[in-house]
DNA sequence: ACTATATTTCTAGAATTATCGAAATAATAG
DNA sequence: CTATTATTTCGATAATTCTAGAAATATAGT
């Protein structure tokens, strides 16, 4: 990923609202939610969240599809995993020994194999 | 890590100067970069870039220690760590099979041991 | 065609951000 | 104390962002 769409992903995560928007959609991955219905549960106008969600699609990290009057939201992972890559790369750049311990302390979360613990290691 | 200062940081990354000036300090860790130098290396007005770098301090991405007559700022990886902990743990939100990948395509980055290759995957 | 529902676009005001010249502050040297 | 260097703060302007009321668009039902 290059410069450019990872600034505009970062800015449309750095606002509260969007950020919210954006958690609320990973959360009801894979179906995702109508446009009203995150509004609602958000608390936040219609028209206001409309333009909320127009900057996460701008950036790519939501996709939309319409189905019958309602707009579908949907958190577009591989994104936002594209954005991570970006950002862990501006830290590792060929020095390894920097963020190793960064992928040590994100890694926990996702446990890829094990199925043994899976304490998600949310406050890390 | 709460949501007011990773918003805080998110927001500090999100504008082009500071990310590469952010980048530069990763760059020079741990001697660190004074504020003059950085303005020159990135041919920015000093005092433009003083802007900058306040902001990237009250996000708690770069600490500043003044040396002499300069200030020597440096990147503050603890921080930046935790910040990507945030993201991460917004997309897994205890169901680890959703950023599985997430975390599979950001780990060939920092390999911890290894130092054959190191190819830093910087464009997935 | 008319009505209701779902969402977006238009428009505009308030707030924030980016930029930078000029002046101010801090540290060192002579 | 004066001069020099390094950096920040002040002040002002241009640009962008956030918010939301009002109007417009799209879909479905009667």
């Amino acid at each position: 990923m290059e410069t450019e769409p990872a600034i505009l992903a970062l800015a449309a995560l750095a606002q509260s609202t969007r950020l919210d928007v954006f958690r609320l959609l990973v959360k009801h991955e894979p179906e995702g939610l109508a446009a009203g219905e995150i509004a609602k549960a958000l608390a936040v106008p219609q028209n206001t969240m409309s333009a909320h969600l127009a900057v996460l699609s701008r950036a790519g990290l939501v996709s939309a599809r319409r189905i019958s009057r309602s707009i579908v939201y949907r958190a577009d992972l591989a994104r936002f995993q594209a954005v991570m890559s970006f950002l862990v790369n501006d830290c590792c750049q060929g020095r390894p020994e920097i963020c190793a311990p960064l992928i040590e302390s994100i890694t926990p979360c996702c446990p890829p194999k094990r199925k043994g613990k899976a304490h998600a290691g949310s406050h890390v």
